[in-house]
DNA sequence: CCCTGATTCGC
DNA sequence: GCGAATCAGG
């Protein structure tokens, strides 16, 4: 493959997306990530600052949602949650469309004030959480087991090879995904991967 | 281990 | 100009 009008226009359109430089190297095909990396350098290009109305400078990844866990005086009993801190949404990370433009933004839902339960999150219609009631015992235990170990990753170190289940409340401090080694095409661990994709046969009889 | 970009250097 | 190999780092 060599270096076509096309095939670098879209590797600056890319690079200057942020996107990474293997990511565009499998968007190119053809080509390593090496090879769109030197190419990234000859083309004098390696300070991201392809795209426009940019940011001038300040590195600052700042932004941390790190919202301390509210001290939480106990007795209060009426606090309206004045800040539903959104979830920061995810930038560009797997699915990859051929070459749309796609605006991130996916708006965070701001979660629910009350809900101490430890089931059913703040959901948005993303991850599967089946009911409880609808998971064998058995593998239920399993996954519980499987979600101790879990390298309870952020959102940004997802990749293809980590498992993608959600574990906690996205509204909380203790949320996080699994992590673990996904199966081969699979977007989660054996174990998630499990209650994720039930057979109808035996989600069944669902008692309500 | 997975991944990132940066550099070098023979081709 | 090209990109594999390598380096340096998260």
């Amino acid at each position: 493959m060599s270096w076509t009008d096309e095939r670098v226009e879209l590797l600056k359109k890319m690079w200057s997306e942020g996107q990474s430089a293997s990511q565009i190297a499998k968007e190119l095909g053809g080509v390593t990530r090496n090879a769109v990396i030197g190419k990234v350098h000859r083309l004098g290009l390696s300070n991201r600052a392809g795209a426009e109305g940019a940011a001038p400078e300040a590195e600052a990844p700042a932004a941390k949602p790190v919202v301390e866990p509210t001290p939480a005086p106990e007795p209060v009993a009426a606090r309206p949650e004045p800040a539903p801190e959104p979830v920061r949404a995810a930038p560009a990370q797997p699915v990859r469309p051929a070459a749309a433009p796609r605006p991130e933004p996916v708006a965070a839902a701001p979660a629910t004030p009350a809900m101490r339960r430890p089931v059913v999150p703040a959901g948005q219609p993303l991850p599967p959480q089946p009911s409880l009631n609808e998971i064998s015992p058995e593998t239920l235990a399993s996954v519980r087991e499987v979600e101790k170990r879990s390298r309870k990753i952020s959102l940004m170190e997802l990749t293809e090879r980590t498992c993608k289940w959600p574990i906690g409340d996205p509204a909380t401090d203790n949320f996080y995904f699994c992590g673990l080694p996904s199966q081969p095409g699979k977007p989660y661990c054996e174990a998630h991967v499990s209650v994720a994709f039930q057979p109808m046969s035996t989600r069944r009889d669902r008692r309500r």
